[in-house]
DNA sequence: TTTTTTATTAATCATTTGTTTAATTCATAT
DNA sequence: ATATGAATTAAACAAATGATTAATAAAAAA
């Protein structure tokens, strides 16, 4: 990306961050992030001092690059609510086919430490975006159903996310290839905003 | 529990248990495991072979002891559907409050190891549950939007479980205690079955 | 071209980690 | 009381692992 950064930078981050994913922290070792990325061993403390500080790197920029995608949507102005939950449903879906390992991973390292999340300026943004805001704004106006913000926002990720963790069982139980399994997690685009409209209309 | 066991051995399982659900397994030690039970290191070799052998074991009975609990409710005879959401909904929040832990390790331990989870007798059994069942009676009937049955089993574990995995971010984002958190969870037990319900029902 | 800085390598170090061993204590049966 | 087997301990081993070093190659600056 950046040209400030050689080639073996990039090639040790890539195998790392793809070995993180995989494996988690603790499993992966310094010998198997080298022998991926084809580097010599003294080159991950050469250019990232130690695994800790190389994870440490590869988990922020994994979790604002996470997040950056999931609070796009949330603050458009022009977009509904019920157009939103077309659109995250279609995104985030998309975004984790694309990446299945990363809902894991981030809500793994995340309840080793907590605090990691909390310096991500993104954050806190969700509870006050305009898709919280149109919801309670269709509260008011007798449209849906009051309850906690929290709630719905909670309900919304759960039907995206859940799924895709559990998809070794999923695929398991109902006999699916990965590529079945996706296809389902496709029909659940469309699925997902009309049975989140159905839960909060009156 | 079992008169054949020993103490020690006992007191083995309990702290890896409780080790391996809190940091998983690569991240426990069998010097961690040791320490925690408070004997000595070579008493993990002594009763269990190995760090691996005991992992197995320990997830094996957690596994166990998951899927029971869970499929109880679905096949009970005398309950409606409705009741059954109501039950279910209570029962899971109610253990997993008590062992916060049990959801991420599961599905984590699977993700590395799917095939485990086959030989649990009672995997297959959730789709060919009372509970699934009861649901596709009501499509017939005409009650309940049609929807493959994998969707909204889905969609029930989904609002029921994934929230605690979430429990880190929520408890940031709310600044909530964990007595608040689990509050709110509790909430959700009444909340939950009138989501599905609504959900599904034309 | 020469010098200086940067990048890369193989070898090595110091811990950590899973496991084993040999000696010792404890309990039980004879 | 003694013998036998099980339980426990401290010490040690071998392999793995994160990190460093000293030498060398490559690139950049002079």
């Amino acid at each position: 990306m950046n040209s400030s950064y050689s080639n073996t930078e990039i090639k040790i981050k890539d195998a790392a961050k793809s070995l993180f994913l995989k494996k988690g922290y603790s499993a992966t070792t310094t010998r198997d992030i080298a022998r991926e990325s084809d580097i010599n061993l003294a080159m991950l403390n050469y250019y990232f001092r130690s695994k800790r500080k190389l994870f440490e790197i590869i988990m922020f920029e994994t979790l604002y690059e996470f997040l950056s995608k999931m609070v796009e949507v949330y603050n458009d102005e022009k977009t509904s609510l019920e157009q939103k939950l077309k659109l995250c449903s279609e995104k985030y879906i998309d975004m984790i086919i694309a990446e299945p390992l990363l809902p894991t991973f981030v809500l793994n390292e995340l309840k080793n430490n907590p605090t990691s999340f909390l310096k991500m300026p993104t954050t806190k943004m969700i509870m006050k975006s305009n898709f919280v805001a149109q919801y309670q704004e269709g509260v008011t106006n007798g449209i849906y159903r009051k309850v906690d913000p929290i709630h719905f926002v909670t309900n919304v990720l759960s039907v995206i996310v859940f799924p895709f963790m559990c998809s070794p069982i999923i695929m398991k139980i109902e006999n699916l290839s990965k590529k079945d399994f996706n296809i389902m997690m496709t029909e659940r685009k469309k699925l997902i905003p009309a049975w989140i409209i159905q839960m909060i209309k009156k």
